[in-house]
DNA sequence: AAGGTTTATATCATAAATGTTATAAGGAGT
DNA sequence: ACTCCTTATAACATTTATGATATAAACCTT
């Protein structure tokens, strides 16, 4: 796999073609946008956030490059990116 | 710790007072009980849950306990109750 | 109180996420 | 081209969650 998606990000208001490409991959990639969403809002590099969080720029790299983190961590994500998680099982549509 | 919040949920509208007791509790271990009450909207005994999961009830048992379980078996989960996994990082209200 | 059902606990091997360090690669600006 | 900043990848040890099995405890009905 390997897709630069914070990178993706970052570009996302410079080039609108790369915007639409991106998209179509969105579902499967949903948890790690969001994770880099929520550290661009709080104006921070990998570098920054791993700081705040007690960890190293790689494993951050890890996470946002598609590898499922574990709950601990996505607080630990929330808490340092000034973010609230919610998780919530509801009742399917289906 | 060793709280038994499966039967403790069950009992919730035959036992008011259990039920005060419990809500003090709420916030630590909001998780386990989303699990259980989507579970119990399923009407699934944990064994039940646990083959559709293809796993042991003790492996329910223990996340039902307050066992934070990855994102994997969250999504396992919520496929098995017939429920939708949300997950979301908000900008905090703070 | 006895038997059946359901949930909790314990132990141990395996798998997955993390921490760590080092290095490579991408992008922006001079 | 060359820095500088930032992100990606790799390898390995450690920690954590899971799978599996067995057993204990709680609950319910008769």
């Amino acid at each position: 796999m390997s897709i630069p998606f914070s990178r993706a990000l970052e570009k996302w208001n410079r080039d609108e073609e790369f915007r639409k490409a991106h998209e179509a991959l969105d579902e499967e990639f949903a948890l790690a946008r969001m994770i880099i969403e929520a550290r661009l809002r709080a104006g921070l590099t990998q570098e920054e956030l791993a700081e705040r969080m007690g960890t190293s720029q790689s494993a951050i790299a890890r996470i946002e490059g598609g590898h499922r983190p574990s709950l601990k961590t996505l607080e630990r994500i929330a808490e340092a990116t000034g973010s609230r998680l919610k998780i919530s099982l509801e009742p399917a549509s289906d």
